[in-house]
DNA sequence: AGCGTTTGGTGACTTTCTCACTTACCGGCA
DNA sequence: TGCCGGTAAGTGAGAAAGTCACCAAACGCT
């Protein structure tokens, strides 16, 4: 287990050394699926990288809504807000929750600290991770201001569906991800069903023809 | 002009021999209004810090249309996406224009990169900067799926006007700082002066009854 | 088998977006 | 001074998305 720093590719090329010292100083914890990992309540005193599973980073608005910003993929770029906590004061209004029973190197602050003014390549990584993180959020803000929901809602079903054909999600949650609300992806869900792209059942959704789901994604008009 | 390091709140408190070299090293630039700081075209290669002026960072759609990111303002959180930048090379897709004419300091690459090892004063400014403009983007977010836009018209309203009664905007800009649509924002306008709110002409707006759009910018319903 | 909780479905209505034009205004310049 | 091109604003009609206020089906418990 002492070679997770592996699993990272930005970490991988690190200075044995400093490697070496990560190793010893992240400590591994595992989380259950649905654990929150910092949030309004709960800042974290952490940087967090994963090794397995996926994390959701969501906010609720003031209107007592949700919406999904992005995840964190194992191995993947994986400093998470943590990173982006650790300086900022002005009060956390997103959280992190684990979609998947999850693995992660915890690497307390001063660490971080240390790390980050000794090594180049370590600083490298963070900050990569953070643009990354930005670019995201660039993202979605295009597409929540200026795609056709039917197209967003093709995408996320192809995306959360993976290489599998069925996907184990409500409506609310499919909402949820793309900034909108339930009924309006209830209907545009039954209009796909409709067109036979899709089976739906309580509780998931059943991919049957996956081609036009993906023609449609990718059409811009 | 040595003593520029003073108006950055971040900065102020860093080791006298670190502000020295800052002041040294980092080179003032001057702007006009309108340029372009960084884009798709440019990406930048030194840390800007703005001393005067403001710049608006935006983004446009693959649909051709633009939508206003967030500002960065005079002595405030001036790190600007240039920093994100200096590390992430999956391209730019946004731009940093000047509103106004402009005044910042240039920090190249590598002293930046010193200047980050060595203080973990300065390494909190940039990571809080950074830190400010997600929450910025979270907020953005949030506002775009969920507010009503005749609330966001009338918050933009204000903060456009400052202190000032009148706005030297047009719809068309009025609508991309919103992320909708010229029409929308045409006839929000309409209904706004209609009531009296604001009077309206050619590429202006004047803010008439202060109150009633304040009033309307903080209802939730 | 009964019951409370989730999840999904629906109609009616409002708000926002889109498309395709038209009209008004402003700054040259012939 | 009046014409002209370009930018800004206004409009009607119709589609898409969001809201509200419910109802109904499915599920997971005792």
């Amino acid at each position: 287990m002492k070679d997770w720093v592996e699993r990272f590719d930005g970490l991988n090329r690190l200075d044995p050394v400093i490697k070496d010292r990560l190793s010893r100083r992240g400590q591994i914890r595992r989380f259950k699926a649905g654990s929150v990992l910092f949030g309004p309540q709960k800042s974290p005193t952490h940087l967090l990288l994963l090794l397995e599973g996926t994390v959701r980073v969501q906010k609720h608005s003031d209107s007592g809504r949700e919406i999904v910003l992005y995840r964190v993929n194992a191995g993947d770029s994986c400093v998470m807000t943590s990173a982006c906590l650790l300086t900022y004061d002005g009060g956390i209004n997103a959280e992190g929750i684990a979609e998947t029973e999850i693995e992660a190197v915890a690497i307390p602050r001063t660490e971080f600290d240390e790390l980050i003014s000794t090594s180049a390549d370590f600083r490298n990584f963070v900050f990569s991770a953070y643009s990354k993180r930005i670019a995201d959020l660039f993202f979605i803000i295009d597409e929540i201001a200026f795609r056709r929901l039917d197209l967003r809602l093709a995408g996320k079903l192809l995306e959360l569906a993976g290489e599998k054909d069925s996907i184990k999600i409500t409506h609310a949650q499919l909402a949820a991800e793309l900034g909108t609300a339930r009924e309006v992806v209830t209907r545009q869900l039954q209009e796909f069903q409709r067109r036979g792209w899709i089976a739906l059942s309580r509780g998931t959704v059943e991919l049957t023809d996956r081609d036009a789901i993906e023609d449609l994604a990718e059409s811009s008009h």
